[in-house]
RNA sequence: GGGCGUUUAGCUCAGUUGGGAGAGCGCUUCCCUUACAAGGAAGAGGUCGGCGGUUCGAGCCCGUCAACGCCCACCA
């Protein structure tokens, strides 16, 4: 066995064999309950970022415990088209050879994305592979494939035949950049600091006119009327008369409406239905026109008269300039409000009356809302829940048309001749009606669209599957809070509407990957660590390991390169540690029995019964998805107490002709399940050093460990207490190693020879008699529960120099003794705490005060 | 305008039934002891954001204030 831990060199042997054994496949364990985890799907076009290793460092944990229970547990992989983010990367191609997607057409221009695809598509798919990551690749899809495409249209034509889909010319966010509508939550809302601008709309009739207030004046060129509250006393004998629109002489009507806010501005509101929703909304209740002033560039159109052709921004100026030098400007005022953005491109979206696709959200959210409510899917930590329902309460209706040419395309066809459109499951290829050519529709579907399947597409829905039959619903789904609206309220939908039954058990909700210093990470900002750099500096199972253990449920994870050296250097602690197991055990496969000594020795029953009760704790806590806290009771347990303790205990029954089998056991039990404890979260060290340590692979072998309950013996408390006293003894007196000899009194049960052994190999101590020594004077003793050590100071330190120590310790005691005595005298306690509490409080007195006694003895001893 | 979260050791953060304050890193001192110096041992360091309340007892429950952060919203 090697001597040096070397994370790359080990990790670049494993993934290989276990691909091949067949281990991630539910297979494995045929006859297992089945429990399955779907894989978020990355964007085809993406690089493994800090987010997926978060994300799927959780989902690895919990399938690879699932797998050694016993369960046919899959983990099923996958990708997403990611519609306009892949589609922008060919553009950019095409846009570097001075072309754009119309130049080479649709046909050819999506050959291209698929070529693309096929080329680096698959980098993403490695870097999983390289984290370790156990996914069943012979279940991977893609949104894009074949049996997806066909989930997807089965699913529109569905809800579209239910009345649950429908067209409709309505107002939608429109990206001037990426040409096409987006839905609501595909918008960044952004606070800008801007101004209102109140401008005097003059009467056709008579003098004066009504002052409106507006943040965006280029739109007063698409103006169709002036809305007011009907109640406003202000306005309400206004109501019904007609005011000319400034620039274009255009004759509006004044009408009230109650969606006007009397409160804000001037009480008067320009209306432009075609470029606002709420405006939209006026319009539809007071039968104003709508007309389009702004087109799908951004541009002015010929509505505008002469400002035709100019940019959005531009004609802002240009329209307060004109109004301004007319005189219809009456104020100017500095105004913040919130500001739509693209989520893609972070192009100020234009609001716009277009034909689109959309769904009817309402049948479908009832549902979705009662499986959560109704706990029969949980969101872990609950307080999500909250704003699961807030969204879900107040959902409008999706738009799920795109002007993308990257995406499963609308299943509708237009007749040429009669002007029918037709919904179809399979392509059509002439009018039903009519006979006459169709062409197909030119949008495709909103990415989510595809994604809100996932959980029984890829499990082969519509086909009646065995994988639908068996693991759907699925057993956890482990992702971000910000894609709570985007994918899982959809995937909850959906799932519910066509499977009948909620799409997950347990929603695991994790945070958001900082950076040190608590920013989120970004490109753009230079401060992202990248997951696969760290993964060659330190190791996939250091940067799992850390991630992991970082994640307390539902809280953002500042992550810091340190870390994941302090994780490097836990797996360096694991390695040396196993090698020592291995190396004391001349008869490789010997530590691999499951077998538990039938006569430990002290230290051995200690260490099992350790092992027996943090192994419950550890299953807990994973069961309850509290990975940080896990893992840091296991890392812990592993450091503190076996590293730390029981290896160095456990030397000296290696030496020990009669417990030399007995220690050796014991190191191997508790070897092994540490390494099946901690394989879930760091595989590959685990892996190799069960290799190591016996035969065949953890992976696939190894079942998960349920330790007997056992209880500690007696005596291995005071053992440690006394160890540690003589330590600091040491430290505070600056007598380096030198042997101490001492008297031992009261050995609590156990043998002489054993403390000797254990006092000399932990603390280099001899025992040189028992019992006090008949003259107290020139000793100072060490107390550790009921067994204390004499410690004769001739020769050793000076004598005066242990006074401060003990002075101080008899402060410290008094302290405490004197808050104890105070609780205990307060008759409120001593009423109405529970008794046990009461019980435990006298014990402590009782306690201190003996220490005191003691310690003051001590003191006394030194002369 | 609503909703949520955070505030604990120098730094980054844990702390779920309210009962003697924790980890990693950093710092001090000692030690190359035959698994490991990528290590071991012993330490120093906290009015648990402020104020008020409930309780025999509060980092933990309630109220309030402050700072920072996030989400939602058709504020023309």
């Amino acid at each position: 066995m090697k001597p040096t831990y070397e994370p790359s060199e080990i990790e670049a042997r494993w993934y290989d064999v276990w691909e091949r054994s067949g281990a991630f496949r539910p297979e494995v364990n045929p006859e297992g309950e089945p429990f399955s985890i779907v894989i978020p799907p990355p964007n085809v076009t993406g690089v493994l970022h800090m987010g997926h290793a978060l994300n799927m460092s959780i989902q690895d944990a919990i399938i690879r415990r699932k797998r050694m229970q016993g369960y046919a547990a899959l983990w099923l992989p996958g990708s997403d088209h990611a519609g306009i983010a892949t589609q922008n990367v060919v553009e950019r191609e095409l846009a570097a050879e001075g072309m754009t997607r119309h130049d080479i057409g649709r046909e050819a221009f999506v050959d291209q994305v698929w070529q693309w695809k096929e080329r680096s598509g698959g980098q993403i798919t490695g870097q999983i592979r390289r984290m370790g990551f156990s996914t069943d690749w012979s279940r991977e899809r893609f949104t894009l494939d074949n049996g997806l495409s066909r989930a997807v249209r089965e699913v529109f034509v569905t809800l579209y035949e239910e009345g649950l889909i429908y067209r409709g010319y309505r107002i939608i966010n429109w990206c001037p950049r990426c040409h096409t509508a987006l839905s609501e939550i595909e918008v960044d809302h952004e606070d800008v600091a801007g101004e209102l601008v109140h401008i005097r709309y003059p009467f056709t009739e008579g003098e004066g006119g009504i002052v409106v207030a507006t943040t965006r004046v280029e739109t007063m060129l698409g103006d169709t009327g002036v809305a007011v509250h009907p109640d406003d006393p202000r306005y309400v004998d206004l109501v019904g008369r007609t005011v000319r629109l400034p620039l274009l002489d255009r004759v509006i009507p004044i009408v009230a409406d109650p969606a006007v806010d009397p409160e804000f501005g001037t009480g008067a509101v320009k209306v432009t239905p075609a470029h606002d929703p709420t405006d939209f909304d006026i319009a539809e209740r007071t039968g104003l026109e709508s007309i389009v002033v702004i087109d799908t560039e951004g541009n002015i159109t010929k509505e505008g008269g002469r400002f035709f052709g100019m940019d959005r921004l531009e004609a802002r100026e240009s329209v307060r300039h004109a109004l301004r030098e007319e005189g219809y400007v009456v104020a100017i005022e500095d105004h913040h409000h919130s500001v739509g953005h693209c989520s893609r491109c972070g192009t100020m979206v234009e609001p716009l009356l277009s034909n689109q696709w959309f769904v009817k959200v309402g049948p479908l959210v009832r549902p979705a809302i009662d499986a959560v409510r109704s706990g029969d899917s949980r969101f872990v930590p609950e307080r999500w829940e909250k704003s699961y329902f807030h969204w879900m309460e107040n959902l409008r209706d999706w738009c799920i048309s795109r002007q993308l040419w990257w995406g499963h395309r609308i299943p509708a066809w237009y007749c040429d001749e009669c002007d029918d459109m037709v919904v179809s499951r399979e392509d059509i290829v002439e009018c039903p009606s009519c006979g006459g050519s169709v062409r197909a529709e030119d949008d495709v579907l909103d990415t989510w669209f595809s994604s809100a399947l996932w959980p029984f597409s890829t499990l082969g829905w519509p086909e009646k599957t065995a994988d639908v039959a068996r693991f759907y619903p699925t057993s956890v789904l482990v992702t971000g809070f910000d894609i709570i609206y985007f994918w899982v309220a959809r995937m909850l939908m959906m799932g519910l509407h066509f499977m009948g039954e909620k799409p997950f058990d347990d929603i695991v909700i994790h945070g958001l990957v900082r950076s040190a210093d608590g920013r989120k990470m970004s490109k753009s900002a230079g401060n992202a660590l990248d997951p696969l750099e760290l993964v060659d500096q330190y190791g996939a199972d250091a940067v799992r390991l850390t991630l992991v253990q970082s994640a307390a449920p539902g809280h953002d994870i500042p992550l810091n390169e340190e870390w994941v050296d302090a994780s490097r250097r836990f797996g360096n602690k694991v390695w040396n540690a196993a090698r020592f197991v291995v190396e004391h055990n001349e008869v490789r496969g010997v530590p691999a029995t499951d077998g538990y000594p039938e006569e430990p020795g002290p230290e051995d029953a200690w260490i099992l019964a350790r092992l027996a009760e943090v192994t419950g704790a550890y299953d807990e806590l994973l069961r309850e998805y509290r990975f940080s806290d896990a893992v840091g009771l296991l890392y812990n347990f592993a450091w503190s107490e076996v590293f730390d303790w029981y290896i160095e205990m456990a030397k000296v029954g290696l030496k020990d002709g009669t417990r030399a089998a007995t220690t050796k056991q014991t190191l191997g039990v508790v070897m092994r399940d540490l390494l099946k404890l901690l394989h879930p979260i760091v595989p590959f060290v685990t892996e190799e050093l069960w290799s190591e340590l016996g035969d065949g692979s953890l992976l696939v072998s190894a079942r998960w460990p349920e330790p007997p309950a056992l209880s500690g013996p007696a005596g291995m408390a005071e053992l440690q207490e006394l160890v540690t006293g003589l330590r600091r003894f040491r430290s505070e007196h600056q007598i380096g190693n030198v042997p101490v000899d001492i008297l031992l009194e009261d050995p609590a049960g156990l043998a002489a020879e054993w403390w000797h052994g254990q006092l000399h190999a932990l603390a280099n101590a001899t025992i040189s008699g028992d019992g006090p020594p008949a003259e107290l004077v020139g000793h100072t003793r060490i107390h550790a529960g009921g067994v204390a050590a004499f410690i004769p100071l001739a020769g050793l330190v000076d004598v005066d120099a242990e006074r401060p120590r003990l002075e101080k310790a008899i402060a410290e005691m008094n302290d405490l003794a004197d808050r104890s005595r105070q609780k205990l005298s307060n008759p409120k306690f001593r009423d109405r705490a529970p008794a046990d509490v009461v019980a435990k409080e006298e014990a402590k007195l009782e306690e201190f005060e003996a220490t005191l006694l003691k310690l003051r003895t001590q003191l006394a001893e030194l002369g």
